[in-house]
DNA sequence: TCTGGGGTCCTAGGACCC
DNA sequence: TCTGGGGTCCTAGGACCC
């Protein structure tokens, strides 16, 4: 069983712990700038507000409701953050912090019988020693921990809801919309729905090879997960593998030197990043945008990479190659909104570069010309399963047939076969734990 | 007037190497 | 009838998440 750790309405839960005043009031936590309202009160969320407006659309509603607005304070909600995590860390070791305000817990080792119980303590600890209150969803997969999570909220007097496998859980893919479920949005919604599939039922019921070539492996993945078949692992990710510091100006400017002083502080605070979770990099990207919402100004955004001749975590490094990298991209003729940087190719600082490392990307495994005129899958999975490497952390498999080359169109060329321009070979990449539950 | 910031993974191919 | 096999690195866009 997976659980699923969320703080309620987290930025406004920080704001609340220092500020008890604040309790039973509607409250909003706002962007950089106070542009956007990124957090809210059930109080504020009842009035209507809905999450990542523009503050001016609602300025209205907050004056005549009294809601009380803040302006956001990173370095709190952080600071909170871990104490949540290692809070949890102490009942559950083994854990994946998710996002700021979310982690997974695996609860094989704990006694299915006591568990709700366990969890209800949890919660209730939690809050007592941080003052953050949580929800907990429980279930068979990640993706359904999620789903129960989102009941826990809206439908339990506990902040606990669990959700194995039963008609129960069926009732609810029947009720709720795709767009309800861990991972799907919008645009792939919209593309089930033209394939007749309205409701996470109707997904879980699927093919899952269909939904593969509709969305992608991805796509597969979800299909099992809602039938209880685990395919997303706990991950516990220790470093990050991109650093990216941005902000928007509050107005804006075309003075280079402007550009050159966010950069140099932007790119001085990823470096930061970088060395406290003890990594390099080894590229740096420098992107600039001008106001995307404007009618009247003219466009421009544009991005700029360079890879480095050695790693580095040093903050003079990482701001030359930047202000170089900004050479290329300003046009003095432009007003601009926004600029900021990304550190990329990111290693562990020690780490053996040519181990497992590189093992683990890029295109692991290649069979062909083992097989002859079979589409048999156990024949495929055998021929595969003889040579693999158990260090792999990825496969990927192609076949191809007759007809992928062009034939010489006279014996003087005979042995010039070309490859057919439109052909594109059918391949198929997965997590090595996807191949051995499959076989 | 005003519109966030920071991530991950997958696909599909090209260029190039021996 | 039956065409070479195996591999690395890079790019760039498009999804999705909180």
């Amino acid at each position: 069983m997976y659980g699923l750790v969320d703080c309620n309405n987290f930025y406004v839960s920080c704001e609340r712990v220092f500020n008890p005043f604040l309790r039973n009031k509607p409250v909003v936590v706002l962007s950089n700038n106070d542009g956007c309202i990124i957090a809210r009160s059930n109080e504020a969320k009842a009035l209507g507000i809905p999450m990542g407006a523009p503050l001016h659309q609602y300025k209205k509603l907050i004056n005549q409701n009294k809601v009380l607005t803040y302006s956001s304070n990173y370095t709190l909600y952080g600071d909170m953050s871990s104490r949540v995590m290692s809070s949890l860390k102490y009942f559950v070791p083994d854990i994946e912090i998710y996002s700021i305000d979310e982690a997974f817990l695996n609860l094989e080792k704990i006694n299915s019988l006591t568990l709700l119980d366990e969890m209800i303590t949890i919660r209730t600890l939690i809050y007592q020693w941080t003052g953050i209150p949580v929800s907990i969803g429980v279930g068979p997969t990640k993706t359904l921990a999620k789903l129960a999570n989102r009941m826990a909220k809206k439908h339990s007097s506990n902040g606990v809801y669990f959700l194995p496998i039963s008609n129960h859980l069926n009732k609810i893919l029947k009720d709720i919309c795709l767009e309800d479920i861990w991972g799907i949005s919008k645009g792939w919604a919209n593309r089930l729905k033209s394939l007749g599939i309205h409701t996470p039922f109707e997904l879980q019921q699927s093919d899952p090879r269909k939904i593969r070539d509709l969305i992608s492996v991805v796509g597969e993945r979800i299909v099992y997960e809602l039938r209880g078949i685990p395919c997303l692992n706990l991950e516990v990710i220790a470093a990050k593998k991109s650093i990216t510091v941005s902000r928007s100006f509050g107005s804006m400017t075309n003075d280079k030197n402007d550009l050159k002083k966010a950069l140099a502080n932007y790119a001085a605070r990823a470096a930061e990043k970088l060395r406290s979770q003890s990594s390099l990099c080894g590229a740096i990207s420098v992107f600039i945008n001008t106001n995307r919402f404007s009618k009247k100004d003219l466009q421009y955004s544009n991005s700029s990479s360079v890879i480095l001749d050695d790693l580095t975590d040093s903050t003079q490094i990482i701001i030359q190659k930047a202000f170089r990298l900004l050479e290329n991209l300003y046009r003095p003729n432009y007003n601009y909104k926004k600029i900021g940087v990304i550190l990329l190719n990111i290693e562990k600082r020690g780490q053996d570069l040519t181990s497992e490392n590189y093992v683990i990307q890029g295109n692991l495994f290649t069979y062909s010309n083992i097989l002859h005129k079979t589409n048999n899958q156990s024949d495929i999975c055998m021929k595969m399963l003889d040579g693999i490497n158990a260090k792999m952390g990825k496969m990927t498999l192609f076949y191809g047939s007759q007809g992928i080359m062009k034939q010489p169109k006279n014996k003087k060329e005979k042995n010039n076969w070309q490859m057919r321009s439109n052909y594109r070979s059918p391949f198929y990449t997965t997590n090595w734990n996807d191949i051995l539950k499959v076989s």
